[in-house]
DNA sequence: CTGTTAGCGCCTTCAA
DNA sequence: TTGAAGGCGCTAACAG
């Protein structure tokens, strides 16, 4: 039997409350007493029961999730997740809220923190745009002893104690390398599609990707960017655009949240030759690669980084130490063979 | 606040004891009784807390892995997957422990499960050949009430209550679905290296990957299949021979654990057309794929298998059901660039 | 058939 | 600075 707080007390001569109140690391013990119990409790090898400890403790952590509003199926999956999430919660004593903030959205993104930080939150996990205002309101949570976890888009210089989605620079190499690969030697330059150049994510991809490219065998012309603002309208309009510009093309990276548009403008050709890559498995990207129009999606599982962000804001909350290895969200890559069976959450 | 079993039995006029005998349905109850008391868990939303059940009754699931033995390293990998969430397991109350049995040898095997039956654990779960009378010895488990979930290759008519695993026959389509793009048109026949087909797991990789190779749009030779019973040296063997024989050969997969060998024999090797595409990441194909000698792994990861394998059994064990969506076991595709960072137990 | 009572391992008042 | 006692939500003896 794993030995319990009562044996420790045993062992060291003193009351359970004294135990108790080194385990946790709680004022009032004398150094004296206090090491004594340390001593029983290495002796023992002792382990606490978290289980049992939140059933006595019986505290909730209220944690806000905060994500930008708008059509972005990836988002909305996100959002989905959380709810989700939400149902099991009780059992982990946590409470998921959501709060959708205008994509893009400094202020109004650094208006939900703060609204969160008065809240007194036992957590905050965002997703956030690289701009000065939102280090500072990250810089607050942190000040008000909020853990904060960036997800999706990190932003490193902020403080925030941890970030929650894939290294985007190796998910851009990534698809330079399977395009390149997947193209072999057929002639022709590629185009990226982006939602914004803001967006840390975004650029990092791109980064990726370049230097993906740039160390192939054959060399092949990268087209300039093109920033759709994530929005099915303009991606359609631009891809259309740079299909008729370009008869040559000869594959498209979508690294971004304009799959539904790119979808569109593809769906009417017949062209079997040119590559398609995209990021984030949807309803829209799933369809695709299954009639062939896309032809291998990058994914972050949107389940796991929810509960990842879970995990990471319950243990700071208690000033556990988190297991970054455990933690780390892998980027999947799907082509048709591969691909799961839907879930109840993809859109 | 969430609903407990105290107010479940005042709502329906009945003591704590009556209540926890009508949600763990336990005999000695009067179907008037059990009604009322089931109509006020329904009004009141109730739902148990798992964690203080566990708590109260104390009882631990001791749960056996039944591994093949040798030096197959995906296989190491996951005795070192069991060991590592064996540390966990306490606070889940389970214990688990590993026992060895001779690879393809069904009677060993047949042998082991007996014990555990003998044994009255609370679950098996097992790594097992394709064979009656391991079929039988499932069947047994499953009349001693003993969960049984079979672990990387399935044996579906035997009754097991679960498979924990990839779907193989994807896995092959997977890979021939790959090679077929990197080779593009590319000529030459390709290669198969399996470790034997009495294994489940291979015979359905080697479909999947036949029936891929057949449905692409450049007709392509594949060599008859080279069994190298996953053993280091034979594979060598098998593949340096069919290099030697084959000047044109355009690609090699690899769907058993023979990659060792296959290793060995391709590293003196300069020609850079020839695709390789291996099954499971280990210490060898992790450092091919880095040096370009595998072109992509195809991976299950044991983690992710052993702690679906743990959750499984425990829920069979409690009758409770299972999430079979949760529980699927994703296929992972790795090249060079979204390669994870080696973890503590790869081999 | 039903109820009473005493824990599981831990935390938290409240006294001393 | 320390300890005693009660309780978190559930289960399991043992009575009736």
């Amino acid at each position: 039997m794993r030995p319990t707080v009562h044996d420790i007390a045993a062992e060291a001569g003193v009351s359970l409350a004294t135990v108790d109140r080194v385990l946790n690391d709680r004022p009032g013990v004398r150094g004296v007493t206090r090491a004594r119990v340390e001593a029983a409790i290495a002796a023992l090898g002792y382990v606490r029961d978290v289980a049992a400890a939140n059933l006595a403790k019986s505290r909730v952590y209220p944690l806000v999730f905060i994500l930008p509003q708008g059509d972005n199926p990836f988002m909305r999956g996100l959002e989905a997740q959380v709810r989700r999430a939400g149902l099991h919660s009780p059992a982990e004593r946590t409470r998921l809220s959501v709060v959708s903030v205008p994509a893009f959205d400094a202020v109004a993104l650094v208006r939900a923190i703060d609204a969160a930080i008065a809240e007194d939150v036992a957590g905050i996990a965002a997703v956030v745009v690289d701009a000065p205002e939102v280090s500072a309101a990250i810089a607050r949570a942190q000040a008000a002893g909020i853990p904060f976890v960036t997800l999706v888009s990190d932003l490193e210089g902020s403080g925030r104690d941890h970030f929650v989605g894939v290294d985007n620079i190796a998910a851009g190499r990534t698809a330079g390398s399977l395009m390149g690969r997947f193209l072999g030697g057929r002639p022709g330059p590629v185009a990226v599609l982006a939602g914004s150049m803001r967006l840390r994510d975004h650029r990092e991809r791109l980064d990726g990707f370049l230097a993906a490219m740039a160390a192939m065998p054959t060399a092949r012309t990268v087209l300039p960017v093109l920033e759709g603002q994530d929005d099915p309208g303009q991606a359609f309009a631009l891809i259309s655009r740079c299909l008729a510009a370009t008869p040559d093309l000869a594959g498209i990276y979508s690294l971004g949240a304009g799959n539904h548009g790119l979808v569109k403008a593809l769906s009417g050709r017949t062209d079997a030759g040119l590559c398609v890559i995209a990021h984030e498995l949807t309803a829209d990207t799933r369809a695709a690669l299954e009639t062939g129009l896309i032809d291998a999606v990058l994914n972050q599982d949107a389940g796991h980084e929810v509960r990842s962000a879970v995990r990471v804001l319950r243990a700071k909350a208690d000033g556990l130490p988190v297991n970054a290895a455990q933690e780390r969200i892998r980027l999947d890559i799907f082509i048709k063979d591969n691909l799961p069976p839907a879930g109840p959450d993809e859109e």
